[in-house]
RNA sequence: GCCCAGUUAGCUCAGUCGGUAGAGCAAGGGACUGAAAAUCCCUGUGUCCGUGGUUCGAUUCCGCGACUGGGCA
């Protein structure tokens, strides 16, 4: 058989979990063992169900999922400890002979899983204070000298505002002695976004993304918007508030739920549930958005209409043939 | 009915001492390696409500009208 991981990404709303679960029943029908391995960066937390629209097990249909619930949100997970449970996990898959769905949303973790991180020691907390020494006494200048001297391909490449990204190159620069632009221009040689060209060997993968003509994505938004306020929303977000958590943390930032957050928080009289509600599909419409611009860039990508009505027949076929 | 304030970009509003205008948000595009549902970058021509007048020239000043908000009846 020519494949044995399966991506299927998508901006959100476009219906990557319905189509995963059908086609997943699909390929278990036809005689496979076959698990849905979670890239969704949200789904991590156990606490955070409708706001992310994770599936319940309902709607998995008996489909094995992994690497969904594995985390509290007080937790968060981050790109690397992904990577390192994410490769284990699909791994340990592959050798009891699953066939493996990869599913989600966040390219970012799908291509860490995929084609390996920069080598890159952790930074330590004396770097990291030195860094931000630097930062408060110089200003960002203080750190473009550092590059400018050291890793002038970092220098150039980003721009002064980018102030996260400078202090990373800087962060690496003094943690490993070498330039952070080495570890990329060694990445940038083999084919970042082809996902095909994985860094395992044993990982036969096809890529299929699913997405949804524009306007018709917009209505699914707000539908999903608003059924995700009828079905508990906020009440969600209130439990959590009162069970210890401080509406700050990491998961608790994200779409659905820093404006629940607010609005719960902050007095309605400011924020009332309709402006919540039209923040929330904004920032949805946005998310949407940076996710097609990431895997515009990916190659080799078998791209799909997620609202024709057969489209879990044609990825099926296309996986069980022969390209 | 009278008085006051307003009417400028999709929205909220600046502004032009008269020389046709600019912010934030939205929108569009892009980047992205331990925060990624994050973060960063690029993109602003719009009957300046309509209509008459003054003026070389009006979105800007004046008259009239329309609409919106507030007050008084």
């Amino acid at each position: 058989m020519c494949w044995n991981v399966a991506i299927i990404s998508g901006p959100t709303a476009t219906g990557k979990t319905s189509v995963a679960i059908s086609l997943a029943k699909r390929i278990v029908d036809a005689g496979y063992e076959c698990i849905v391995v979670n890239f969704d960066s949200l789904l991590f937390y156990k606490e955070l169900n409708v706001g992310t629209a994770k599936p319940s097990l309902k709607e998995m249909c008996g489909i094995k999922h992994d690497l969904i619930n594995i985390e509290s949100a007080k937790n968060p997970v981050n790109v690397s400890v992904y990577k390192a449970v994410a490769t284990k996990v699909v791994n340990d898959h592959l050798q009891n002979g699953r066939k493996v769905l990869l599913v989600g949303g966040s390219g970012f973790y799908l291509r860490a899983l995929v084609k390996g991180m920069y080598e890159s020691l952790t930074t330590s907390a004396s770097v990291k204070h030195e860094v931000a020494d630097i930062l408060r006494r110089d200003g960002i200048d203080g750190l473009l000298l550092i590059l400018e001297k050291n890793d002038l391909p970092s220098y150039q490449r980003l721009h002064r505002n980018d102030e996260y990204r400078i202090v990373r190159a800087v962060e690496h620069f003094l943690t490993n002695g070498t330039p952070f632009s080495e570890q990329k221009q060694k990445m940038d040689e083999s084919e970042p976004y082809n996902y095909l060209k994985t860094v395992h060997q044993e990982w036969k993968v096809k890529h299929i993304h699913l997405d949804v003509p524009k306007a018709e994505h917009i209505k699914i938004i707000e539908e999903r918007t608003r059924s995700m306020m009828e079905n508990g929303l906020f009440a969600e977000v209130e439990q959590l508030l009162e069970s210890g958590f401080s509406g700050r943390e990491k998961p608790l930032q994200s779409i659905g739920y820093k404006e629940s957050v607010s609005f719960l928080q902050e007095c309605s009289e400011i924020i009332d549930e309709d402006s919540c509600y039209n923040n929330i599909v904004v920032a949805t419409r946005q998310l949407a958005k940076s996710q097609r611009t990431w895997f515009n860039r990916s190659l080799n990508r078998q791209q799909y209409n997620s609202l024709e009505s057969d489209v879990v027949s044609q990825i099926y076929n296309f996986l069980f043939s022969e390209r």
